[in-house]
RNA sequence: GUGGGUGUAGCUCAGUUGGUUAGAGUCCCAGAUUGUGAUUCUGGUUGUCGUCGGUUCGAGUCCGAUUACCCACCCCA
């Protein structure tokens, strides 16, 4: 038969690929586990209602769905909240909030391929759940900053736009218009169509001129000074105090330098209720890195009694083209800290000695056939090895060995615990 | 779902106005070198030229269709 390909939207990891995954993994847990968020997982596929209990039927067709042998409708998960939210409801009372959990899922959306964005790909999640505090933003945002300095990135490298359906939802109603849902996804995609077509797809919603021409401008402001001479209504200075908060605490968490108001940031869906925010590499020149915000009413919506919770997904695509980019990826390449050989090719000593290096906690490789030297030393180059150890060199001192340190070419030879220390 | 670009060796690509047996580099394998790798030299393997059809004495090359990938749009949790 014909191999089958690679199916659309998704990706083989070679051992090279898998180091570079890793790397971005290591660093995403390090930062949420150094952030005291604990770490949670959930199966892979859910019940179809779970989406389209939040989102609505539009979901089904860019998702993947089937039915099970039992009947079931099913869907591999496109995105984790759902999940998150069945955790919380199950669990009801019985967890102490507010909490903090993080989550590196593999995630399914059925749509078409294009750079940043595939079919299969993994999302770092972090949500705080239990708490309507805005510290819950300004912990998530920091968690942001930080992690993506850890990445080797500037905060001049990134910008944290940050806006708020509260203080929109409030100006919204200030201006007089209370049909909300039919606005949102033509203010969320504002900036990528043209002013006519906004207007005019304004009007189809039932705005009047000036009402769009109030709702164009207030959305262009770029400070909360800006904002707060435009605004009159408690609720919407109740929001922009929210967010003034958010920025002082920021700028003290260190975070500050990164973080920019942003009110075209809207984002797509309806069960955003307050902040929410986008990451973009400066230049937007690639898609977000990251993006979230508060939801709620979630719960509420899938059943549950109504807990609060906000949080933010990350994508692994655009960030490892993003690092790719910037040159702060590291080698691909394998690295052992011995490879253990023979002169003579004598199998069961190297497996003996192989041991004894793997007991004190060192990586360790050997030929895996009778091979002559020449060979060995290729495999143990190639295999990034930092020092060779010769299981029988005529040189070597009673219950030592002769090694070469393949970086320099050094020759030398000594006991196991002064090669031990040769490692670093 | 819509539009554009690209398909030649595992990878990166060359291939003349259509002409005979399709090339280079790299990778991989072996040897030079039986107690020493990465640098050097020598030799070797690798192809349904994406697929199907058309034009032609003759197609990798021209035409049509189709398919895959990439890019953009739609959408974006």
């Amino acid at each position: 038969m014909q191999t089958p390909p690679l199916p659309k939207g998704t990706r083989d990891f070679y051992p090279e690929s898998m180091r570079i995954q890793n790397f971005i993994f290591d660093i995403w847990r390090k930062a949420a586990l150094r952030f005291g968020y604990e770490e949670y997982e959930g199966p892979m596929f859910e019940h179809l209602e779970l989406y389209t209990g939040k989102s609505g039927e539009e979901i089904v067709s860019q998702l993947y769905d089937f039915k099970d042998k039992g009947d079931r409708h099913i869907a591999l998960r496109p995105e984790m909240t759902p999940t998150l939210a069945r955790l919380v409801i199950q669990k009801g009372n019985s967890l102490k909030k507010p909490f903090k959990w993080f989550s590196i899922p593999r995630l399914f959306r059925y749509e078409r391929a294009q750079k940043g964005r595939l079919r299969e790909f993994f999302q770092l999640n972090l949500d705080i759940i239990g708490t309507e505090s805005i510290y819950a933003e300004a912990d998530l945002l920091s968690a942001i900053a930080y992690m993506l300095m850890d990445f080797g990135l500037k905060t001049e490298d990134f910008s944290i736009g940050v806006s708020s359906r509260k203080l929109l939802n409030a100006y919204l109603a200030e201006i007089g218009v209370s049909e909300v849902s039919k606005v949102y996804p033509v203010l969320d995609r504002r900036l990528k169509i043209e002013k006519e077509d906004f207007y005019s797809e304004l009007a189809a919603t039932g705005l009047s001129l000036e009402q769009t021409k109030k709702l164009d401008q207030f959305m262009d402001s770029k400070s909360i000074e800006e904002v707060e001479a435009k605004i009159s209504s408690d609720e919407s200075k109740a929001a922009l105090d929210e967010i003034k908060q958010l920025f002082k605490t920021l700028q003290a968490s260190g975070a500050g330098k990164s973080i920019t108001l942003d009110l075209s940031i809207v984002r797509g869906l309806a069960y955003y209720t307050g902040i929410v925010f986008e990451v973009f590499d400066k230049g937007k020149s690639m898609r977000a890195i990251a993006g979230g915000g508060r939801y709620d009413s979630l719960c509420e919506k899938l059943g549950g009694d109504k807990v609060p919770g906000v949080g933010f997904g990350m994508g692994d695509v655009v960030l490892a083209n993003l690092l790719e980019e910037r040159g702060l990826l590291p080698s691909s390449k394998q690295s052992l800290d011995f490879f253990v050989a023979s002169f003579t090719n004598d199998m069961d000593k190297i497996f003996e000695v192989a041991g004894k290096f793997r007991k004190l906690g060192y990586s360790v490789n050997h030929p895996l056939s009778p091979t002559k030297l020449g060979k060995q030393m290729e495999q143990a180059n190639a295999q990034g090895a930092k020092v060779v150890v010769y299981v029988d060199g005529e040189k070597a001192p009673a219950g030592g060995f002769e090694y070469k340190v393949l970086s320099t070419g050094t020759l030398g030879a000594g006991t196991l615990e002064e090669i031990a220390q040769l490692k670093v």
